[in-house]
DNA sequence: AGTCATGATTACTT
DNA sequence: AAGTAATCATGACT
Protein backbone atom coordinates (compact mmCIF):
# COMPACT_ATOMS: atom_id res chain seq x y z
CA UNK A 1 0.00 0.00 0.00
CA UNK A 2 2.95 2.28 0.91
CA UNK A 3 4.68 1.61 -2.71
CA UNK A 4 1.18 2.50 -4.51
CA UNK A 5 0.83 5.26 -2.54
CA UNK A 6 4.07 6.35 -3.78
CA UNK A 7 3.46 6.21 -7.05
CA UNK A 8 0.01 7.79 -6.99
CA UNK A 9 2.19 10.56 -5.11
CA UNK A 10 4.59 10.79 -7.81
CA UNK A 11 2.24 10.69 -11.19
CA UNK A 12 0.12 13.43 -9.42
CA UNK A 13 2.92 15.25 -8.71
CA UNK A 14 5.03 14.63 -12.34
CA UNK A 15 2.07 14.57 -14.91
CA UNK A 16 -0.51 17.17 -13.36
CA UNK A 17 1.87 19.46 -11.68
CA UNK A 18 1.46 23.08 -12.02
CA UNK A 19 -1.98 22.82 -12.91
CA UNK A 20 -4.33 24.46 -10.22
CA UNK A 21 -6.01 21.06 -9.45
CA UNK A 22 -3.47 19.60 -7.59
CA UNK A 23 -4.86 19.85 -4.60
CA UNK A 24 -8.23 18.81 -5.73
CA UNK A 25 -6.20 15.45 -6.98
CA UNK A 26 -4.72 15.12 -3.68
CA UNK A 27 -7.69 15.14 -1.83
CA UNK A 28 -9.34 12.69 -4.26
CA UNK A 29 -6.05 10.36 -3.70
CA UNK A 30 -6.78 10.49 -0.42
CA UNK A 31 -10.15 9.88 -0.80
CA UNK A 32 -9.09 6.49 -2.75
CA UNK A 33 -6.41 5.53 -0.32
CA UNK A 34 -8.63 5.44 2.47
CA UNK A 35 -11.39 4.09 0.58
CA UNK A 36 -10.55 0.72 2.40
CA UNK A 37 -10.57 1.78 5.80
CA UNK A 38 -13.93 2.53 5.70
CA UNK A 39 -17.16 0.95 5.96
CA UNK A 40 -19.37 -0.52 3.35
CA UNK A 41 -21.36 1.72 2.81
CA UNK A 42 -19.45 4.99 3.21
CA UNK A 43 -16.87 3.34 0.72
CA UNK A 44 -20.24 2.76 -1.87
CA UNK A 45 -21.35 6.06 -1.44
CA UNK A 46 -17.53 7.60 -2.29
CA UNK A 47 -16.57 5.37 -4.84
CA UNK A 48 -20.34 6.76 -6.20
CA UNK A 49 -18.93 9.90 -5.62
CA UNK A 50 -15.50 9.45 -7.24
CA UNK A 51 -17.20 7.83 -10.15
CA UNK A 52 -18.73 11.14 -10.78
CA UNK A 53 -16.04 13.50 -10.18
CA UNK A 54 -15.02 15.55 -13.31
CA UNK A 55 -11.23 14.64 -12.57
CA UNK A 56 -11.66 10.95 -12.72
CA UNK A 57 -11.13 10.31 -16.38
CA UNK A 58 -8.22 12.43 -16.61
CA UNK A 59 -6.69 10.10 -13.66
CA UNK A 60 -8.07 6.58 -15.04
CA UNK A 61 -6.41 7.14 -18.54
CA UNK A 62 -3.13 7.86 -16.21
CA UNK A 63 -3.44 4.67 -14.45
CA UNK A 64 -4.23 3.12 -18.07
CA UNK A 65 -0.90 4.55 -18.97
CA UNK A 66 0.79 3.26 -15.51
CA UNK A 67 -0.78 0.33 -16.22
CA UNK A 68 0.60 -0.01 -19.63
CA UNK A 69 3.99 0.42 -18.49
CA UNK A 70 3.99 -2.45 -16.04
CA UNK A 71 2.08 -4.46 -17.66
CA UNK A 72 5.28 -6.24 -19.20
CA UNK A 73 6.16 -7.78 -16.36
CA UNK A 74 2.45 -9.27 -15.86
CA UNK A 75 2.88 -10.91 -19.20
CA UNK A 76 6.66 -12.07 -18.08
CA UNK A 77 4.74 -14.26 -15.67
CA UNK A 78 2.01 -15.33 -18.28
CA UNK A 79 2.40 -19.15 -18.46
CA UNK A 80 0.90 -22.11 -20.29
CA UNK A 81 -1.07 -24.84 -18.75
CA UNK A 82 1.37 -27.88 -18.69
CA UNK A 83 -0.92 -31.20 -17.78
CA UNK A 84 -0.12 -32.17 -14.61
CA UNK A 85 1.31 -35.85 -14.84
CA UNK A 86 -0.08 -37.04 -11.60
CA UNK A 87 -3.85 -35.72 -12.77
CA UNK A 88 -3.56 -37.45 -16.20
CA UNK A 89 -2.53 -41.00 -14.41
CA UNK A 90 -5.51 -40.40 -12.08
CA UNK A 91 -7.95 -39.39 -14.78
CA UNK A 92 -6.51 -42.36 -16.67
CA UNK A 93 -7.04 -44.93 -14.29
CA UNK A 94 -11.27 -43.67 -12.80
CA UNK A 95 -11.40 -43.86 -16.60
CA UNK A 96 -10.14 -47.75 -17.06
CA UNK A 97 -12.00 -47.90 -13.61
CA UNK A 98 -15.19 -47.28 -15.41
CA UNK A 99 -15.63 -44.41 -12.28
CA UNK A 100 -15.01 -41.56 -14.73
CA UNK A 101 -16.39 -42.69 -17.81
CA UNK A 102 -19.84 -42.27 -19.64
CA UNK A 103 -22.43 -42.88 -16.56
CA UNK A 104 -24.25 -45.72 -17.28
CA UNK A 105 -23.93 -47.20 -21.17
CA UNK A 106 -20.31 -47.50 -20.52
CA UNK A 107 -17.65 -50.01 -18.42
CA UNK A 108 -19.69 -50.94 -15.80
CA UNK A 109 -22.81 -51.96 -17.64
CA UNK A 110 -21.07 -53.86 -20.30
CA UNK A 111 -18.92 -55.67 -17.77
CA UNK A 112 -22.37 -56.95 -15.83
CA UNK A 113 -24.23 -57.84 -18.97
CA UNK A 114 -21.03 -59.72 -19.91
CA UNK A 115 -20.77 -61.45 -16.20
CA UNK A 116 -25.06 -61.84 -16.23
CA UNK A 117 -24.82 -63.73 -19.54
CA UNK A 118 -22.08 -65.70 -20.35
CA UNK A 119 -21.73 -69.20 -17.95
CA UNK A 120 -18.26 -69.09 -17.84
CA UNK A 121 -18.06 -66.03 -15.66
CA UNK A 122 -20.00 -67.39 -13.45
CA UNK A 123 -18.06 -68.82 -10.77
CA UNK A 124 -18.15 -66.05 -8.35
CA UNK A 125 -20.61 -63.67 -10.00
CA UNK A 126 -22.34 -63.11 -6.31
CA UNK A 127 -19.06 -61.46 -5.50
CA UNK A 128 -18.97 -59.28 -8.82
CA UNK A 129 -22.47 -58.11 -8.69
CA UNK A 130 -21.56 -56.97 -4.84
CA UNK A 131 -18.66 -55.23 -6.43
CA UNK A 132 -20.03 -53.60 -9.25
CA UNK A 133 -22.71 -51.82 -6.53
CA UNK A 134 -20.40 -51.00 -4.52
CA UNK A 135 -18.25 -49.39 -7.79
CA UNK A 136 -21.22 -47.70 -8.56
CA UNK A 137 -21.40 -46.19 -5.36
CA UNK A 138 -18.42 -44.66 -5.51
CA UNK A 139 -18.88 -43.17 -8.96
CA UNK A 140 -22.16 -41.71 -7.93
CA UNK A 141 -20.31 -40.27 -5.21
CA UNK A 142 -17.85 -38.97 -7.43
CA UNK A 143 -20.06 -37.52 -9.94
CA UNK A 144 -22.14 -35.56 -7.55
CA UNK A 145 -18.82 -34.51 -5.66
CA UNK A 146 -17.56 -33.04 -9.47
CA UNK A 147 -20.35 -31.48 -10.08
CA UNK A 148 -20.88 -29.94 -6.87
CA UNK A 149 -17.33 -28.36 -7.16
CA UNK A 150 -18.03 -27.39 -10.91
CA UNK A 151 -20.82 -25.97 -9.98
CA UNK A 152 -19.33 -24.25 -7.07
CA UNK A 153 -16.18 -23.28 -9.51
CA UNK A 154 -18.51 -21.15 -11.85
CA UNK A 155 -20.24 -19.68 -9.29
CA UNK A 156 -17.93 -18.37 -7.65
CA UNK A 157 -15.76 -17.39 -11.23
CA UNK A 158 -18.71 -15.48 -11.96
CA UNK A 159 -18.64 -13.68 -9.25
CA UNK A 160 -15.05 -12.57 -9.39
CA UNK A 161 -15.83 -11.66 -13.23
CA UNK A 162 -18.67 -9.64 -11.77
CA UNK A 163 -16.44 -7.65 -9.28
CA UNK A 164 -13.58 -7.11 -11.90
CA UNK A 165 -16.12 -5.69 -14.42
CA UNK A 166 -17.87 -3.41 -11.86
CA UNK A 167 -13.92 -2.62 -10.63
CA UNK A 168 -12.82 -1.64 -14.01
CA UNK A 169 -14.74 1.55 -13.83
CA UNK A 170 -12.97 2.59 -11.52
CA UNK A 171 -9.31 1.28 -12.39
CA UNK A 172 -7.99 -0.14 -15.73
CA UNK A 173 -8.70 -4.57 -15.90
CA UNK A 174 -7.76 -5.40 -19.62
CA UNK A 175 -9.41 -9.04 -20.66
CA UNK A 176 -5.96 -10.54 -20.44
CA UNK A 177 -5.92 -9.91 -16.63
CA UNK A 178 -9.61 -11.51 -16.13
CA UNK A 179 -8.70 -14.74 -18.29
CA UNK A 180 -5.76 -14.79 -15.28
CA UNK A 181 -8.07 -14.38 -12.40
CA UNK A 182 -10.18 -17.27 -14.51
CA UNK A 183 -7.11 -19.32 -14.74
CA UNK A 184 -6.07 -19.07 -11.45
CA UNK A 185 -9.52 -19.74 -9.63
CA UNK A 186 -9.63 -22.94 -12.09
CA UNK A 187 -6.43 -24.21 -11.03
CA UNK A 188 -7.55 -23.81 -7.79
CA UNK A 189 -10.70 -25.85 -7.42
CA UNK A 190 -8.94 -28.23 -9.95
CA UNK A 191 -6.13 -28.84 -7.33
CA UNK A 192 -9.30 -29.32 -5.40
CA UNK A 193 -10.41 -31.85 -7.66
CA UNK A 194 -7.29 -33.79 -7.83
CA UNK A 195 -7.92 -34.47 -4.20
CA UNK A 196 -10.99 -35.78 -5.15
CA UNK A 197 -9.99 -37.70 -7.67
CA UNK A 198 -7.12 -39.30 -5.82
CA UNK A 199 -9.19 -40.40 -2.41
CA UNK A 200 -11.60 -41.74 -4.93
CA UNK A 201 -8.53 -43.69 -6.54
CA UNK A 202 -7.88 -45.15 -3.18
CA UNK A 203 -11.20 -45.88 -2.25
CA UNK A 204 -11.36 -48.39 -5.72
CA UNK A 205 -8.13 -49.78 -5.30
CA UNK A 206 -9.57 -50.71 -2.06
CA UNK A 207 -12.25 -52.22 -3.15
CA UNK A 208 -10.36 -54.06 -6.22
CA UNK A 209 -8.05 -55.38 -3.73
CA UNK A 210 -10.92 -56.38 -1.64
CA UNK A 211 -12.94 -57.83 -3.98
CA UNK A 212 -11.27 -59.10 -6.92
CA UNK A 213 -7.38 -59.88 -5.98
CA UNK A 214 -6.01 -63.59 -5.59
CA UNK A 215 -5.53 -63.64 -1.97
CA UNK A 216 -7.75 -61.02 0.38
CA UNK A 217 -5.19 -59.66 2.40
CA UNK A 218 -6.13 -60.83 5.75
CA UNK A 219 -7.65 -58.66 8.45
CA UNK A 220 -8.33 -59.55 11.64
CA UNK A 221 -12.11 -59.52 12.62
CA UNK A 222 -12.93 -57.33 15.73
CA UNK A 223 -12.94 -58.33 19.18
CA UNK A 224 -17.15 -57.58 19.16
CA UNK A 225 -17.70 -59.31 15.94
CA UNK A 226 -15.72 -62.68 17.38
CA UNK A 227 -17.53 -62.49 20.45
CA UNK A 228 -20.97 -62.77 18.73
CA UNK A 229 -19.52 -65.09 16.33
CA UNK A 230 -18.28 -67.44 19.41
CA UNK A 231 -21.36 -67.13 21.34
CA UNK A 232 -23.01 -68.20 18.17
CA UNK A 233 -20.91 -71.18 17.86
CA UNK A 234 -20.67 -72.47 21.33
CA UNK A 235 -24.64 -71.83 21.74
CA UNK A 236 -25.52 -74.28 18.91
CA UNK A 237 -22.38 -76.60 19.66
CA UNK A 238 -24.32 -79.78 18.56
CA UNK A 239 -25.02 -78.18 15.28
CA UNK A 240 -22.42 -75.42 14.61
CA UNK A 241 -24.36 -75.05 10.54
CA UNK A 242 -25.58 -71.45 10.76
CA UNK A 243 -28.34 -71.30 7.37
CA UNK A 244 -27.66 -68.19 5.56
CA UNK A 245 -30.35 -66.14 6.53
CA UNK A 246 -28.31 -66.93 9.97
CA UNK A 247 -24.70 -65.98 8.43
CA UNK A 248 -25.93 -63.09 7.25
CA UNK A 249 -27.58 -61.96 10.10
CA UNK A 250 -24.53 -62.82 12.16
CA UNK A 251 -22.50 -60.30 9.77
CA UNK A 252 -24.97 -57.78 9.68
CA UNK A 253 -25.12 -58.10 13.94
CA UNK A 254 -21.14 -58.09 13.65
CA UNK A 255 -20.87 -55.17 11.70
CA UNK A 256 -22.73 -52.54 13.09
CA UNK A 257 -20.48 -53.08 16.21
CA UNK A 258 -17.65 -50.65 15.85
CA UNK A 259 -15.00 -52.61 13.50
CA UNK A 260 -13.03 -51.34 10.42
CA UNK A 261 -14.59 -53.44 7.90
CA UNK A 262 -17.84 -54.67 7.15
CA UNK A 263 -18.24 -58.19 7.38
CA UNK A 264 -20.20 -60.44 4.65
CA UNK A 265 -21.73 -63.74 4.35
CA UNK A 266 -18.48 -65.33 3.25
CA UNK A 267 -16.19 -64.12 6.23
CA UNK A 268 -18.83 -65.41 8.50
CA UNK A 269 -18.57 -69.04 5.99
CA UNK A 270 -14.90 -68.76 6.22
CA UNK A 271 -14.98 -68.07 10.42
CA UNK A 272 -17.41 -71.22 10.58
CA UNK A 273 -15.43 -73.44 8.69
CA UNK A 274 -11.96 -72.45 10.40
CA UNK A 275 -13.64 -72.61 13.80
CA UNK A 276 -15.34 -76.42 13.00
CA UNK A 277 -12.18 -77.84 11.96
CA UNK A 278 -10.00 -76.10 14.49
CA UNK A 279 -12.37 -76.82 17.13
CA UNK A 280 -12.67 -80.76 16.00
CA UNK A 281 -9.13 -80.86 15.66
CA UNK A 282 -8.44 -80.03 19.39
CA UNK A 283 -11.22 -80.02 21.24
CA UNK A 284 -9.07 -79.83 24.48
CA UNK A 285 -7.71 -75.97 23.26
CA UNK A 286 -10.59 -74.92 23.04
CA UNK A 287 -12.13 -76.01 26.32
CA UNK A 288 -11.72 -72.99 28.29
CA UNK A 289 -13.29 -70.94 25.47
CA UNK A 290 -15.89 -73.48 25.56
CA UNK A 291 -16.57 -72.86 28.93
CA UNK A 292 -16.38 -69.48 28.84
CA UNK A 293 -19.18 -68.50 26.17
CA UNK A 294 -21.31 -71.27 27.90
CA UNK A 295 -21.23 -69.58 30.99
CA UNK A 296 -21.97 -66.49 29.29
CA UNK A 297 -25.41 -67.59 27.72
CA UNK A 298 -25.83 -69.49 30.57
CA UNK A 299 -26.13 -66.45 32.83
CA UNK A 300 -28.18 -64.72 29.79
CA UNK A 301 -30.42 -67.82 29.55
CA UNK A 302 -30.39 -67.69 33.41
CA UNK A 303 -31.63 -63.85 33.32
CA UNK A 304 -34.29 -64.84 30.87
CA UNK A 305 -35.46 -67.46 32.73
CA UNK A 306 -35.51 -65.21 35.62
CA UNK A 307 -37.94 -62.81 33.70
CA UNK A 308 -39.88 -65.64 32.07
CA UNK A 309 -40.55 -66.80 35.38
CA UNK A 310 -41.21 -63.01 36.31
CA UNK A 311 -43.82 -62.65 33.87
CA UNK A 312 -45.57 -66.00 33.48
CA UNK A 313 -46.10 -65.77 37.48
CA UNK A 314 -46.88 -61.88 37.51
CA UNK A 315 -49.94 -62.40 39.38
CA UNK A 316 -48.93 -65.39 41.58
CA UNK A 317 -47.20 -64.79 44.59
CA UNK A 318 -45.96 -68.50 44.10
CA UNK A 319 -41.95 -66.81 43.15
CA UNK A 320 -39.16 -69.35 42.38
CA UNK A 321 -36.03 -68.34 43.90
CA UNK A 322 -33.32 -67.76 40.85
CA UNK A 323 -31.82 -65.57 42.92
CA UNK A 324 -30.54 -63.64 39.35
CA UNK A 325 -31.79 -60.06 39.02
CA UNK A 326 -31.23 -58.37 36.05
CA UNK A 327 -31.99 -56.47 33.04
CA UNK A 328 -35.10 -57.34 31.03
CA UNK A 329 -33.34 -55.85 27.99
CA UNK A 330 -30.59 -58.33 27.54
CA UNK A 331 -29.25 -59.27 23.77
CA UNK A 332 -31.39 -61.80 22.58
CA UNK A 333 -33.70 -62.02 25.60
CA UNK A 334 -36.66 -61.85 23.17
CA UNK A 335 -35.51 -65.24 21.96
CA UNK A 336 -34.52 -66.58 25.10
CA UNK A 337 -37.36 -65.76 26.61
CA UNK A 338 -39.80 -67.57 23.85
CA UNK A 339 -37.35 -70.78 24.24
CA UNK A 340 -37.53 -70.38 27.94
CA UNK A 341 -41.48 -70.51 28.26
CA UNK A 342 -41.63 -73.13 25.85
CA UNK A 343 -39.06 -75.17 28.11
CA UNK A 344 -41.57 -73.82 31.18
CA UNK A 345 -44.74 -76.25 29.47
CA UNK A 346 -46.32 -73.22 28.42
CA UNK A 347 -47.51 -73.63 24.85
CA UNK A 348 -46.10 -70.92 23.19
CA UNK A 349 -45.62 -72.27 19.60
CA UNK A 350 -43.74 -68.97 17.68
CA UNK A 351 -41.92 -70.15 14.94
CA UNK A 352 -38.59 -68.80 16.34
CA UNK A 353 -38.94 -71.48 19.46
CA UNK A 354 -37.95 -75.23 17.87
CA UNK A 355 -34.51 -73.33 16.70
CA UNK A 356 -33.90 -71.57 19.66
CA UNK A 357 -34.46 -74.77 21.96
CA UNK A 358 -31.24 -76.80 20.64
CA UNK A 359 -29.19 -74.29 21.79
CA UNK A 360 -30.90 -73.85 25.38
CA UNK A 361 -30.32 -77.32 25.63
CA UNK A 362 -26.75 -76.64 24.42
CA UNK A 363 -26.45 -73.92 27.23
CA UNK A 364 -27.76 -76.13 29.57
CA UNK A 365 -26.51 -79.31 29.17
CA UNK A 366 -23.26 -77.55 29.56
CA UNK A 367 -23.98 -75.80 32.47
CA UNK A 368 -25.20 -79.49 34.35
CA UNK A 369 -22.16 -80.79 33.28
CA UNK A 370 -20.20 -78.36 34.95
CA UNK A 371 -21.99 -78.45 38.00
CA UNK A 372 -22.58 -82.22 38.60
CA UNK A 373 -19.28 -82.85 38.07
CA UNK A 374 -19.48 -84.66 35.07
CA UNK A 375 -16.15 -84.87 34.20
CA UNK A 376 -14.83 -87.34 36.15
CA UNK A 377 -13.95 -90.08 34.16
CA UNK A 378 -12.78 -88.15 30.91
CA UNK A 379 -9.68 -86.30 32.63
CA UNK A 380 -9.68 -82.96 32.84
CA UNK A 381 -9.51 -82.59 29.03
CA UNK A 382 -12.72 -82.65 28.26
CA UNK A 383 -14.94 -80.94 30.55
CA UNK A 384 -17.00 -80.05 27.55
CA UNK A 385 -17.93 -82.67 25.39
CA UNK A 386 -18.18 -83.21 22.07
CA UNK A 387 -21.77 -83.10 22.15
CA UNK A 388 -22.86 -83.96 18.40
CA UNK A 389 -19.65 -85.05 17.29
CA UNK A 390 -19.38 -88.50 16.17
CA UNK A 391 -16.35 -90.61 16.59
CA UNK A 392 -16.01 -90.30 12.42
CA UNK A 393 -15.09 -86.77 12.60
CA UNK A 394 -18.23 -85.24 11.17
CA UNK A 395 -21.29 -83.10 13.99
CA UNK A 396 -23.89 -85.19 11.75
CA UNK A 397 -27.35 -84.90 13.22
CA UNK A 398 -27.47 -82.20 16.00
CA UNK A 399 -30.78 -84.17 17.61
CA UNK A 400 -28.57 -87.24 18.80
CA UNK A 401 -26.53 -86.15 20.76
CA UNK A 402 -23.84 -88.58 21.73
CA UNK A 403 -23.27 -88.64 25.28
CA UNK A 404 -19.31 -87.53 25.96
CA UNK A 405 -17.74 -89.35 23.82
CA UNK A 406 -14.31 -88.31 23.53
CA UNK A 407 -12.90 -88.44 20.07
CA UNK A 408 -9.16 -90.39 19.53
CA UNK A 409 -7.19 -87.36 20.61
CA UNK A 410 -5.27 -87.88 23.69
CA UNK A 411 -4.57 -85.34 25.97
CA UNK A 412 -1.14 -84.31 24.88
CA UNK A 413 -1.76 -83.91 21.61
CA UNK A 414 -0.51 -81.45 19.30
CA UNK A 415 -2.77 -79.28 16.97
CA UNK A 416 -1.18 -80.12 13.29
CA UNK A 417 -2.48 -76.63 11.62
CA UNK A 418 1.16 -75.38 11.60
CA UNK A 419 2.94 -74.40 8.28
CA UNK A 420 6.01 -72.49 7.18
C1' DA B 1 13.43 -63.32 14.23
C1' DG B 2 10.45 -66.75 15.82
C1' DT B 3 5.99 -68.26 17.15
C1' DC B 4 1.23 -68.52 17.39
C1' DA B 5 -3.43 -67.35 16.03
C1' DT B 6 -6.36 -66.79 12.59
C1' DG B 7 -8.46 -65.20 8.11
C1' DA B 8 -8.48 -66.78 3.29
C1' DT B 9 -7.75 -69.94 -0.40
C1' DT B 10 -7.55 -74.33 -2.66
C1' DA B 11 -8.46 -79.10 -3.73
C1' DC B 12 -11.32 -82.42 -2.93
C1' DT B 13 -15.68 -84.82 -1.10
C1' DT B 14 -20.38 -85.41 -0.31
C1' DA C 1 -23.33 -75.81 -3.47
C1' DA C 2 -21.72 -76.36 1.00
C1' DG C 3 -18.47 -78.68 3.78
C1' DT C 4 -13.83 -80.53 5.11
C1' DA C 5 -8.93 -80.74 5.38
C1' DA C 6 -4.78 -78.88 4.20
C1' DT C 7 -2.25 -75.03 3.33
C1' DC C 8 -0.87 -70.36 2.75
C1' DA C 9 -0.22 -65.68 4.48
C1' DT C 10 -0.15 -62.30 7.71
C1' DG C 11 -1.21 -59.66 12.15
C1' DA C 12 0.11 -59.63 16.79
C1' DC C 13 2.84 -60.86 20.30
C1' DT C 14 7.34 -62.43 22.43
Amino acid sequence: MDDQARIMQSIAGVSLAGHSVQGDIGDILHQIMTITDQSLDEAQAKKHGLNCHRMKPALFSVLCEIKEKTGLSIRGAQEEDPPDPQLMRLDNMLLAEGVAGPEKGGGSAAAAAAAAASGGAADNSIEHSDYRAKLTQIRQIYHTELEKYEQACNEFTTHVMNLLREQSRTRPISPKEIERMVGIIHRKFSSIQMQLKQSTCEAVMILRSRFLDARRKRRNFSKQATEILNEYFYSHLSNPYPSEEAKEELAKKCSITVSQVDLEHRDVSNWFGNKRIRYKKNIGKFQEEANLYAAKTAVNAAHAVAAAVQNSQANSPTTPNSGSSGSFNLPNSGDMFLSMQSLNGDSYQGAQVGANVQSQVDTLRHVISQTAGYNDALGDNLMYSSHGLNANGGWQDATTPSSAISPTEGPGSVHSDTSN
